[in-house]
DNA sequence: GGCGGCGCTTCGGTATACAGTATGCTTTTC
DNA sequence: GAAAAGCATACTGTATACCGAAGCGCCGCC
């Protein structure tokens, strides 16, 4: 999916024209096309959790809820699956994917190498109103933390990450990091408070690094934040054979 | 797209079952969904530049020319526009984006991250059955390169690379590569003779770097080795302000 | 009680229709 | 004669209806 069929583009992106009431609201950009906003609405609920792994997601049902025809579901279920969200098994529909360790193991590989070049750019580039950006929701985060608010730390974590893409300036990485960083969601979402305090002191030192322009530190710090946060998730998923009996 | 739904996708990929006979043509397994079909071919067809940058897809007319409904047409073109290759803007339709030299510089940065990678765990991993078919696609390069077949090398250079990307074992990565590669293919494809001796010479070194399994070596040259040719590219792009007087 | 058949569900695809929107051409107006 | 308005046309977005094929599960039969 583009970048701009986020519901969430800004929306004030032209360049102003004369002769232009200021308050006129320019209704023609704005409406998205149904299978966009399906498809934004069926990401979103798939990162929320409503749509289990393994669930199947019925054409017919997802376009009764949604009060529209089934092409547009047919065409967000098909930008989703190029996205990774949901896996489409030909003549048996879609599902939500299960992140088994194998595929959160390349996952993170992956995003851990481009998360690395994202902070590399952000140092490389040194945009001072990101980076105002950047402290503000590290604060944040510090904040949530400090007082336990754990169910906002998703979305601020989210909030960083993009912003740091941001700073990096190169829209492609962005595009493909917000994509890797939906799919491993389920692996940096739920977290004890001891991890959540972990995360953002990673967050502080690689925004630090940042800032002070040190490229390679940056890139470092941000590659191996990523690596860190993917091995705790799979150790936590792995069966530890020694404290407990193997079932099944 | 799924890696599966490519057609070049191993047909044998799937367990034996027993009881079947062996020369029963499992149908149901073989037939793609005509989108997938259509998609592979729209791909193709811009690849090889038989749509040029600019030029439109009118859904009736492609479906008409492939000789199917709109529906499958449109599945096709939304799924090449979440891989870069044609441009959709609502109410407008798709059309074959030209590369610009800014999109060129994001596109070749993304994927010097990621070839580097890729090189890397290949090294890692170090699989010899790999390694011959590896070696074997180097001679057959170096042997066009030396008989000047310039028309065959883009078609070697995509196998190598994609030889690589499987070295690496992790399909995720492979995928992102193999997209990135198609969406660069305009920078890499059209060579001089003496720039094709340069990226074979270049691949040698990435192959001997991965043998002898160097990890740091082999992302370090397999990086530069995209960055070199991205920016012969870009150059040859850039007007030659002290050659050629500037137009427009 | 296992197994084969049968029907239901759902997907993939076709055809058709129509409203909304973009675009290019033409005409009008000053 | 150029800008504005009007108009025709081309396409997209969406809905609807329908068909065939493939999977899935139940049920009854041996």
């Amino acid at each position: 999916m583009r970048a701009a069929d986020r519901e969430d583009s800004s929306p004030s992106a032209g360049a102003p024209r004369q002769h232009r009431p200021s308050d006129a609201v320019r209704v023609g950009e704005r409406h998205l096309p149904l299978h966009v906003v399906v498809a934004n609405e069926l990401r979103r609920a798939i990162l929320a959790g409503r749509y289990k792994p393994g669930e199947r997601l019925v054409e017919d049902r997802l376009a009764e809820d949604f009060g529209v025809s089934r092409n547009p579901v047919r065409e967000a279920i098909r930008a989703l699956a190029s996205e990774g969200l949901v896996e489409v098994t030909a003549r048996q529909g879609a599902m939500v994917p299960a992140l088994t360790p194998g595929h959160a193991r390349e996952l993170i590989e992956v995003r851990a190498a481009l998360e690395g070049i994202t902070a590399r750019l952000a140092a490389q580039r040194h945009d001072p109103q990101i980076i105002t950006r950047l402290k503000a929701i590290l604060k944040r985060g510090m904040a949530a933390v400090a007082s336990r608010q754990t169910a906002q730390l998703s979305a601020l974590n989210a909030e960083f990450h993009d912003a740091l893409a941001e700073a990096g300036s190169n829209r492609v990485l962005a595009d493909l990091m917000r994509s890797l960083r939906d799919r491993t969601a389920p692996a940096f979402a739920p977290m004890t408070t001891r991890a959540a305090d972990k995360t953002w002191k990673d967050h502080a030192a690689i925004l630090k690094a940042v800032i002070s322009g040190n490229e390679e530190q940056s890139a470092k710090l941000a590659a191996q934040h990523i690596h860190n946060v993917g091995s705790d998730y799979l150790a936590a998923k792995r069966p530890r054979v020694k404290r407990q009996r193997r079932k099944q």
